[in-house]
DNA sequence: CTACATGCAAATCCTTTGCATCCAC
DNA sequence: GTGGATGCAAAGGATTTGCATGTAG
């Protein structure tokens, strides 16, 4: 994967000291292009014959965020997904009820970011947002059981 | 607070069973209008003379979210916290640097309801959004201090 | 060489659960 | 009276922290 070269190479030019844990970490985060959670990602490193502590991913996880490369989102039940912000922005629909994820075009943000830096001046940084709610099944169920 | 009172006559009317612990909660909420931590609600109900159990406080959270009376979002590094929906919907700008929490109209969303009600045949359930980014001071000092 | 990252263990925080008791209806 | 809510204590899970050791620059 020549984007995780990529990543490290910036990381590097900003200063950044490279280990080897983290750059295991960010290849995982580049493989398994997904959404991965903290389990996912020792998982990831387990099945390659690489045990990385618990504290340390976290202490990595926190530090690219800090350095922007990666987004955190709170999927509710499905819990604490981390992502490269680099490809495709995007965004996501939960199902309150069956917990479905539907992917989500970044374009609806663009009037959001646009009224928030106009009118408070404030720099969003949308990256990759969870949107809860009822999927058209799990309204048609409720509907029918109403009453 | 009558708005209290009216909001206990609807649970009533659902055939939802009132204790006292749930009034108070309801009654916390509905006083401090403004956005509660869990530990908010608790040190409100210590001020009033009654204590009142962590475990129960999260029952009647659960219960209220679910009867969809009042919304929970998570600020980040100010916490999960609870408020009433009733009210005149709003969401929140968080500064990811100094975690100031800026209130923002609700219109903002009308765009994105519409499109992903026809888009996704789904109906989200937007109560109270946090958008985090950089506030405009934390911005210009971080541009300062840059090089 | 030195500052910083890691591993390990323990601590902390938040939330849930089991069960006996209590109370709203 | 009875089903559901509460209080208490304990369990559970996620995340953080302190400190000795290891290692990237």
């Amino acid at each position: 994967m020549d984007s995780a070269e990529r990543i490290l190479q910036q990381l590097r030019q900003r200063g950044e000291r490279i280990t080897i844990q983290r750059r295991m970490v960010i290849e995982a985060l580049c493989e398994d292009c997904d959404h991965l959670t903290i389990n996912d990602i020792q998982k990831q490193m387990e099945s390659r014959g690489y045990e990385l502590d618990e504290a340390t991913i976290y202490r990595i996880l926190q530090w690219l965020k800090a350095a922007e490369v990666i987004s955190q989102t709170d999927l509710g039940a499905r819990g604490i997904v981390y992502e490269l912000i680099g490809t495709k922005r995007h965004h996501h629909l939960v199902c309150l009820n069956c917990h479905a994820v539907i992917e989500l075009d970044d374009s609806f943000a663009d009037q959001l970011r646009e009224q928030v830096r106009h009118e408070h001046d404030f720099e969003p940084r949308v990256d990759h947002l969870a949107i809860f709610g009822w999927c058209a099944q799990c309204r048609a169920a409720k509907a029918a059981t109403k009453n």
